[in-house]
DNA sequence: CAGGGGGTTGGAAGCGCTTACATTGCACGA
DNA sequence: TCGTGCAATGTAAGCGCTTCCAACCCCCTG
């Protein structure tokens, strides 16, 4: 089941055929007709293999993520693939862990398989630690195809390259969520955060911001890094309750990281919100899921994957588009913040 | 950059390169390290469509699900990504929503891809509400190339399909998990569940077997369908204690769904697991996050995961493969249970 | 030394499509 | 009536690869 198939049965050659399937202009409507029908007819798809031959595109992009299972993650991939869907365009998803290799190794394989475009889906590509020359199998594959990063940005002159961000305010909105907690009176206030990737070290400018807008120190104890997960959140508080540090607000960079917050305050009696003000961040299903339901600042993960494929589209349809998109997060109050 | 650009440097013939390419064995040692040479010094990769047409195969499979952002099927996606990359596939992702019309048109979207073979990740696919030809493209589709159901099961003669199913035995495990509740003393045990996906009831099945076995009614009050989220499992039951009937005991088909009957218990002071034993399934993070932690059966989502990637790759090699695969649970005790 | 056979290699025909270029046919104005 | 021009269509040359088949070389056997 060919070209050749329906250009038969269509009495038509099969340059007609193909203009037909590339809506090309030059086709009469009447012929047009009848090879619409023929396909219909015979329900005919074209190779993809014979089409990307000649076209050299295979209407796919690549998705990269460091670890689809993240919840944050995987609802960027959700909303990423139903938007790229909506202009029938399909996802290859590529999960590349931490590790740097791996990360250059799956971009490759993006590439070798011509897909047309390629989401970096999450700040976690860059990344404090990523090296001199952490960043250059990006910036080579943007001069190549359209890369857009979510939630991460690369600064810099990058002449020849494709390469845009789309990402949400995360430093004001912590600056923003922090001086609420100081007009509040939280004066002792402890960032909470696992990783050194993009908008991680940005959500903390963002706290330093407020601080000092405030006139308040930024003590080092208090900006406390720990492992992506429940247990490091509550342990990296235990250790600063142990050492006598006052605290009584917590802004995390995560809400799995405020559900540690919780945890631990549950275990030390310690009242939610009243004795000690917890902020998570992604507005995630976790925020419901302790009690009190955790306050958290939403960065529209919907919003911000939505425009990032937008964004692609445009570019890949051959039209022009900002370097640099920026959506603006919203805090959601529940039950542990009392303003 | 083609292939020809690999046969002058290496001074064979095109058709020697292609031999090399593919492991052909009739190409002497010398002449294969000499084009090998030629392809690292060029840094050569064959074009994925060129090849896609001699060899119609991308080197792709598809991976569809209901929804990327739920929990349990992320993590499946995870692992499939990363067991199908060891094997040198990409995954292409569709996610379909719980819309007939859009599974079809997904699937034949990954056909139109010529993906080399198509995996079902998650039980919903398989659906009491299917109706009679429900599973139709299916089965359709596995004429053409292999189907991996995961935690999902088509049954019936099914000649001339390469039709595979990986899964779970959840009817065993809340079976199990259930008559230890009943053992513990436990005798009016609530069922809480969201769907009529082909685990969901096949865990109904297994809840009902303990009952039987045990020689207890089943009473369909206690047998609790609700929405898939926190306030819809916690709605369910606070309607149920409206009505006045006792409950002692709740297992839910999900962890969302526990954490909703954890919510309840609390808002009602009712003390948990002492006077409410409460078992989630999938032992997700969700598990970890509410006070007490979940007790909650694991249903081994890497371990099914990559098994299913496994047999497909078996099968594409051209070998055989059994049609089912059952993977047995585990119980993982935490808190909201006393035994 | 001729003939045969097996291991290597090259030539060339596709695979199914796109598209530049050639061709056709028709309407229109001169 | 005959160009002229444009819209509609066909022809054929790729795109980069795989693979069948033929050709070749070399060594072994008779």
């Amino acid at each position: 089941m060919n070209i050749y198939d329906v250009s038969k049965k269509a009495g038509v050659s099969i340059a007609t055929v193909s203009r037909v399937l590339n809506g090309n202009a030059n086709v009469s409507e009447k012929t047009r007709e009848r090879v619409l029908s023929a396909i219909k007819e015979l329900d005919y798809t074209p190779n993809v293999f014979a089409r990307g031959l000649g076209l050299n595109t295979m209407k796919a992009v690549g998705i990269m993520c460091t670890d689809s299972s993240d919840i944050y993650l995987a609802n960027a991939i959700y909303y990423l693939e139903r938007e790229l869907r909506r202009f029938n365009y399909n996802a290859i998803l590529c999960c590349t862990g931490n590790d740097a290799g791996a990360r250059k190794s799956c971009m490759q394989l993006l590439l070798d398989k011509r897909v047309d475009g390629i989401i970096l889906a999450g700040s976690q590509f860059i990344c404090r630690d990523a090296g001199v020359d952490g960043y250059d199998y990006i910036i080579e594959a943007a001069r190549e195809l359209p890369i857009v990063l979510v939630n991460g940005r690369l600064d810099g002159n990058r002449d020849g390259c494709r390469l845009y961000s789309v990402l949400c305010a995360d430093r004001e909105a912590v600056c923003s969520a922090a001086s609420q907690l100081i007009e509040a009176g939280r004066r002792n206030i402890v960032y909470l955060y696992s990783g050194t990737s993009y908008s991680s070290l940005n959500k903390l400018d963002g706290f330093t911001d407020a601080m000092n807008q405030a006139g308040l120190p930024v003590r080092p104890e208090y900006l406390r890094q720990c492992t992506r997960d429940i247990a490091g959140a509550r342990g990296s508080l235990e250790a600063l309750y142990s050492s006598r540090m006052p605290f009584d607000a917590v802004i995390a960079s995560d809400d799995m990281l405020a559900v540690g917050a919780v945890k631990f305050a549950f275990a030390h009696g310690i009242r939610v919100p009243d004795d000690l003000e917890i902020i998570g961040y992604n507005n995630s299903v976790l925020a419901n899921c302790t009690e009190p339901e955790l306050t958290s600042i939403d960065n529209r993960v919907e919003l911000v994957s939505t425009r990032a494929v937008r964004l692609l589209i445009q570019v890949l349809g051959g039209g022009s588009a900002p370097p640099l998109d920026i959506v603006a997060a919203e805090l959601i109050k529940r039950n542990t913040t009392k303003f």
